[in-house]
DNA sequence: GGACTGTATCAACACCATGTCGATTAAGTC
DNA sequence: GACTTAATCGACATGGTGTTGATACAGTCC
């Protein structure tokens, strides 16, 4: 089915099949039309067709340059994706050395911050996963990676004594982190039961700390 | 769009466009055939042509007894959320007298096992809900029982001392119930990063314990 | 036992979105 | 100025959805 591919130059080999010339600006447009159409509606009510008149080409064209709709949108979440390891990488940074605690909420602040800038198409890729294996493997990996941040972290304060043992540490970080996600996506989405913008991260740095601080056995 | 119908004598208006021969079979043999397919593979790789096949009747048929393959899956849903409404009431009248604690464990355990018995249901509703208003609709109801359930907890466990002060009830109640639908979901999908489903009720009953009773500020 | 009513059924149709084929144009090379 | 290769699109094939209209098949009811 899906291919591996991966083109000349660019680091990115979803889409077009070996080009040159002006053609870039193609690809452009069509990328900035699906992230503009995603502010005004969701992926299922936006067509080919939409995306290709947006890009001012016709629909045959647009599949010179994707091979779907699915595949724009994993271009642009692989971009966002490529963003959000940055500020990963420096929270992780900020974590190494200083107090835990507070790098713990600087790391969240700034996943958070990620996704909210762009959150239209965070909620595009959810609405992909279902039915897109492609993009259910692009975010398996993500969380992995956040996963196992997240369990060197606990670890590391269980080994230095910081931290109560407890349940296993992967355990507890793959809780904490598909926590995050939906409380994150509710809030996106302005889902019914949703916590409330502002609220977010006290209330997930919270759970976090009490989560991997707290006695085993409270009261 | 979706108007509000609501039929003669059944409990539930979604489908049958007021009958009472033996269509009654029918109805039964579409639903069945829908939890039968959905054994196999996902909904979206499910047609309403399939659905009529397995009950024996042709396509337009069909759509006497149900407007669309939504509605259909809706109609189990709402089965399965009625059920597993009937355990949170046992659960909640375990938890009003007696030990909070073993309470909330089974409480948990039961919705646990509620989801778990029909997986492929649960995994429909979620497959559903981006696209489907009705069905964010539904989940939202459902979500917002357990959320204030589980305030009232809270509330109620601050009020007597047992549990110390800190971020409001209904925020923690939030985070706790979409940690809970999120890690369910991801064990039943067997996602990558996912607990066992051994291990899903120890973790999360873990996590609920210290977020609600561990100190504000640990260590 | 025929006229009437409402259930249940489906073939045929209209529609829409996707993805593909083949032909065509517009640039570069050499 | 013949040859490739990028870029374009009209026309088509496919596959799904939902609707229409005709029909068969009960049961009343008089």
């Amino acid at each position: 089915m899906e291919a591996a591919s991966k083109a000349s130059s660019a680091p990115n080999g979803r889409g077009r099949r070996a080009t040159r010339a002006s053609g870039d600006d193609r690809e452009r447009a069509i990328l900035d039309t699906a992230e503009k159409l995603l502010e005004e509606r969701p992926l299922s009510e936006i067509s080919v067709d939409d995306l290709a008149k947006g890009a001012g080409i016709s629909r045959p064209t647009f599949y010179f340059y994707f091979p779907s709709k699915d595949a724009v949108v994993l271009t642009i979440v692989d971009r966002l994706v490529a963003d959000a390891a940055g500020s990963r990488e420096e929270a992780l940074a900020t974590l190494a050395q200083g107090d835990p605690r507070a790098g713990l909420r600087k790391a969240l602040e700034d996943l958070y911050a990620a996704f909210r800038s762009r959150r239209t198409v965070a909620l595009a890729a959810a609405e992909l996963r279902p039915t897109n294996s492609e993009a259910r493997d692009l975010w398996s990996q993500v969380m992995e990676g956040w996963v196992s941040d997240a369990t060197a972290v606990i670890e590391a304060e269980r080994a230095r004594g910081a931290a109560p043992p407890g349940q296993p540490a992967r355990d507890l970080a793959i809780a904490l982190v598909q926590m995050n996600e939906r409380v994150q996506y509710a809030t996106f989405a302005g889902e019914s039961p949703s916590l409330e913008d502002e609220r977010v991260l006290d209330v997930l740095v919270d759970v976090w700390l009490r989560a991997i601080y707290g006695a085993p056995e409270p009261d």
